[in-house]
DNA sequence: AGTAGCCATAGATCGAGGCTATCAAACTTG
DNA sequence: CAAGTTTGATAGCCTCGATCTATGGCTACT
């Protein structure tokens, strides 16, 4: 027994040797003499007992073996420099930018009470926004152009971790003369036969919706899909049909003398649960606990029927 | 900037502290003294700039950012350990135990000719044989009960890769009377109305051939679901209707004078992929490539629709 | 053949990490 | 309540290994 195991300096070395292909320019690299290099390479080799590179005076090559151990290589230097992160993260929490996607449906009612708390309580932190779909979040989110995606739940990716955040219901809104108009507790199966505007695709609340009007039997009104829960709710106003809404968007979307009115479906009414999500690995996973806090903070009072999920 | 690296050293005596909850305990099991480890975590919490451990001269517990980063250390130390258990492999390719799962409905069709040729070829690789569905493999494959899986793909099990090894067709088998029997260039619609036999809940390959008698519109014989491929033929044998194999079980199951027929599709006929599935971090990647070699060199000649898949 | 480029080896130096001995604090016990 | 025990931190010394400079040897190109 007793093999000595590979050092960091070694593995430094290596993954150089294999970027450069070259001793000399590798050490410069590292910020050591070409010897130094030479000699943890060979150091390397022989903790290990095998072969990683092929040196002619010409060219430096990697043997099979070599190439496989370069990537686990890579794979430890770069988890060392996420412990240093992580440290760094700890000494100054929530600071810096931290790139956040948010769905559609959910941005233009979260974000406006979310920012000015955020600002208050965390004035380092600097937030870069993205609005986008499910899909373009995660994928982004997955591609590390995102730090967070703030969206519906669950999505079940591999390597993604999910912070629920609150459970928001849905509730009809149709116009003022409508039969359903302001009702309360108004049983799912009560949309049977209506129309129903709902969002182009891609939105993951219109397939929310749409299972609901599956569920009840009412038609989409598939020929004026809407690109904004904005637009939507105009088209109620107009007459064209109804439609719903998550929770928090009532109040933005529907004002005052519009001849709108607003139903509530009776419990458990239809809902989604929305919540953050993150690369697993991410180095700033207490930051994101943090924010889930303001998040939390900063939902609507119970005007809404907005429920926070406890936190852990 | 300069700031000193954490060193495996100082992230083995994090984790010894943190297993053990321990100074001294920690220190023995590391075979270092007792200040040598003290003054290793003394010299982490230093460059990362955070105190990792809380001491007491009662208790040791780890801090938040303690936790996290002792369950990073774990992960840079296991794969480490990885990158020394890649070389050990390379020195000795394809030896030592192997622990191989294989689904019900290839195992006694191609492990008869791969066994001894692995003898012949390495001697010193020994292989631990498991039977099992495709479900209960890839959970232990997953979970490190097994080394590999020989099944059908693709399974997109996140974290595990697969090699494809060889397209096997499925035929038909019927009593030498039936209409269909011995036919070559059937169309799958040719199965329609015909009552067709498969095997049991959880068989991949009952999935399969379902999905082609669905195809076909045929009636699956549904109350006479049995264990094996053997039972089935022989309940064909008994005229109770007909049913598919993989191409593979045509020479075991199908013997002359039982009053069976062998009848092929039209091509492209509908088939199936076998190969070998492994964790993805698996440290014995070069040699489970080699193992594809042999079982690739196992498959029976031309006779039957086996096409073995070009290796990479 | 000469030369330039490139990696390996040799020998010297310096610091990180290891050990023993000892101290300081806190809980236990007679 | 005082002495003892347990446990982690500190001090001082030593050793080994990583790094440096200088040099050697090989290959390919001119």
């Amino acid at each position: 027994m007793a093999t000595p195991q590979p050092t960091l300096t070694q593995l430094r070395a290596l993954v150089g040797v294999a970027d450069h292909r070259h001793f000399g320019r590798a050490a410069a690299a590292l910020h050591v003499s070409q010897p130094t290099l030479s000699s943890a390479v060979a150091a390397l080799e022989r903790t290990l007992g095998v072969q990683l590179v092929e040196r002619t005076t010409r060219s430096v090559l990697l043997t099979a073996v070599g190439e496989q151990i370069v990537t686990r290589a890579r794979g430890v230097l770069g988890a060392v420099d996420d412990i240093a992160e992580v440290a760094v993260r700890a000494r100054a929490p929530l600071t810096g930018d931290i790139r956040l996607g948010v769905i559609p449906t959910v941005a233009p009612y979260l974000l406006p009470r979310l920012l000015p708390t955020l600002r208050g309580r965390w004035p380092q932190a600097r937030l870069r926004l993205r609005e986008a779909q499910t899909a373009t979040l995660l994928a982004e989110l997955r591609g590390g152009a995102l730090d967070l995606a703030l969206l519906a739940l669950p999505n079940d990716e591999p390597g993604i971790t999910e912070i629920p955040l609150y459970d928001e219901d849905f509730v009809l809104v149709t116009p003022a003369e409508h039969p359903l108009a302001g009702g309360s507790a108004v049983p799912v199966a009560g949309l049977a036969g209506q129309d129903v505007l709902l969002l182009e695709d891609g939105h993951c609340f219109r397939a929310q919706a749409l299972d609901v009007c599956r569920e009840a039997g009412a038609r989409e009104r598939a020929t004026l899909r809407a690109a904004s829960l904005s637009t939507i709710v105009q088209m109620v106003a107009g007459g064209l049909g109804l439609t719903l809404l998550p929770a928090a968007a009532v109040g933005v979307e529907v004002g005052e003398g519009r001849g709108l009115a607003v139903a509530t479906f009776r419990r458990p009414a239809p809902h989604r649960r929305i919540g953050l999500a993150y690369r697993a690995t991410s180095a700033r996973v207490t930051d994101w606990g943090l924010l889930a806090a303001e998040v939390r903070a900063a939902l609507p009072g119970t005007e809404l029927d907005l429920s926070p999920v406890p936190s852990v």
